[in-house]
DNA sequence: TTGTATGCGTTATCAC
DNA sequence: GTGATAACGCATACAA
């Protein structure tokens, strides 16, 4: 019984005191050591690396966070991985961040503020060193935490000008707004929009708004009945081009809110026998690997996925270091024209 | 300057012990109430409820971390991100661990088993509670590192009986198998097999096994030639295509190791004028949301990620909380026959 | 059921 | 440069 016990005690880990006394130094000094700071002997450092390595210590996180206060790992709030053009943020976010060093907390909340609020709280409490968000529609609680802790954040995809959230992203509205004037210069004058739905949701919103924007301009402004918004999927999209296509008036265009919402509605239009984009030109947004494959090949906004996550990456690194970075950047999300959309049918 | 330096210094975060004044209870009392521990009675939980909302006290993880020895968060290597079949895994998981109250930190690796034994390293020195994998493909140093550190881990994807390695997964070889003698039945003579690179990947590898396995039985094994190995993405599908058809001898049908490999051999294929699967069947593994919509559908195979997150969430919690659960979980894959493969064109 | 006191393994602030 | 030693904020064995 005794016995049992003791062998059931873990075996003791080699603590950061034990490589103290192998290398006979004192603990503060392995602790030098361990974090690089200046003014060490080489001497010393050579002892208690040796000893280290002889002892096989590995220092201990948690430990290490409660001294230190942070844990070397930030959290990410993103709307979902299930969407690709997320999960190639989050994977390019997380092998930059692995540079530094730093490891990744995720949390998804499908697009409910409430949730993602929640969330947040939690990495919070969990001592993480910054959080990165998607971008500016939060709950205001959701900064007014942040703010109070002081803790570093940067918001992105959304890059709209805002005092309160620092971000890296693109504008979602002028890449939207130029996909609807190439089709009006097409000549197309009925356009339709497949929206992701908006709440919760400022990109959407702001890629909806630069549709309608490009079309009020040129006098053919977008009817409710032609803006319909569905969740995100291709069965989706095709059921989208369904509800249009029982519109007196059909639409000669429609602009997806998302390539995946695009492919929905180009497989539907094909289904009904309408050729794409003789008789009817659609848009994307995303420029997902498979849009350039599709038939015919995607006209689409290339969303600059892979670079955001390395940029956030280092931002953020940089204010939890405590440097001051350009509170807003803005990259490119280059139109890029393909063969889904043509000039408008002459009836 | 002296002023300066009390108005920097972080506004004093409530403590634990502030709650317990407030409440007039010991810090115990608190800490119990905190975690909900049983044998306490309902009114000192009502006090300290009180004094934690009057004082909007938030508990420090990183504290709680270092007494209890657990940081409420587990580790999840991955290959990456970039392949939604993982993406769709790991957003199941953490939508499952946060029922469980638990977090997740990620890891990705490109399949380089020594990026992921470093993964591992930092992980662990992180203090995570557990840890998940993906196949039964590692270095043998990572087994020991979770052996002798005692921590809950559970592989995924692959469910091989492995008495090293606990898993929930599926059998990857026999669906691969049945595939190939879905072809062989339908007359087919020449298989070939665009298979992603199999070093560090036991998935990949299983299903070329199965391949030869059915290939070989048939008395048609697979030669050397007609294995083209490729790294993930549409475009590597197509180059494989290319590849195959510069063979003497070209195959009638090709078993692709996941769905955008098939994807990109398709496309190939109908750029070359070859009609699917009339002149040539084409099959898929993963069957991703956009199989069933090409054209024509892919015939693949169902891999249940979003339930093997589901799952493993629910099994590491479950060794976490010291249940033993079974040491293997396997989970259906079906074969989904869809309109890519048909009959061997009769010469 | 509740309180007391110690431990968790580092980091960081002082002296020297 | 290096060494004592006091935080860091909570959990928990033990006592009451």
């Amino acid at each position: 019984m005794e016995a049992r016990d003791v062998m059931n005690k873990e075996m003791q880990r080699t603590l950061l005191e034990d490589v103290a006394r192998e290398a006979e130094v004192s603990t503060a000094s392995v602790s030098r050591v361990l974090n690089r700071a200046p003014h060490v002997s080489k001497r010393l450092r050579e002892r208690v690396e040796a000893a280290i390595d002889r002892l096989g210590y590995v220092p201990d996180g948690t430990a290490r966070a409660l001294a230190s206060r942070r844990i070397g790992a930030i959290g990410a709030l993103v709307p979902t991985l299930d969407n690709p053009i997320f999960s190639a943020m989050i994977d390019s976010l997380e092998r930059r961040l692995k540079r530094h060093d730093c490891r990744l907390l995720i949390a998804t909340y499908r697009y409910d503020l409430d949730d993602e609020l929640q969330a947040l709280r939690t990495l919070i409490q969990q001592g993480v060193d910054g959080v990165v968000l998607v971008g500016h529609d939060h709950r205001p609680a959701a900064l007014t935490l942040l703010q109070r802790r002081q803790l570093p954040f940067l918001t992105c995809w959304h890059a709209e000008d805002d005092p309160d959230w620092p971000g890296i992203g693109f504008d979602n509205t002028a890449p939207a707004r130029h996909l609807a004037e190439h089709l009006l210069m097409l000549g197309h004058r009925r356009l339709a929009v497949v929206s992701a739905p908006t709440d919760g949701n400022d990109r959407a919103r702001a890629r909806l708004e630069g549709f309608r924007q490009a079309a009020e301009a040129a006098g053919c402004p977008l009817p409710p009945e032609r803006i319909v918004k569905v969740d995100y999927g291709i069965a989706e999209g095709a059921e989208a081009f369904e509800s249009l296509m029982g519109l007196d008036r059909r639409p000669t265009a429609i602009l997806c809110g998302n390539d995946t919402l695009a492919f929905g509605v180009m497989l539907a239009a094909q289904r009904a026998g309408l050729q794409v984009p003789r008789e009817i030109s659609i848009t994307g947004f995303d420029d997902l690997p498979q849009a350039r494959f599709m038939s015919p090949p995607l006209t689409t906004v290339a969303v600059p996925a892979g670079e955001i996550g390395r940029q956030v990456a280092d931002g953020l690194i940089a204010r939890i270091d405590g440097v001051t970075t350009p509170h807003r950047r803005l990259l490119d999300a280059p139109l890029v024209l393909r063969e889904s959309t043509g000039p408008a049918p002459t009836d």
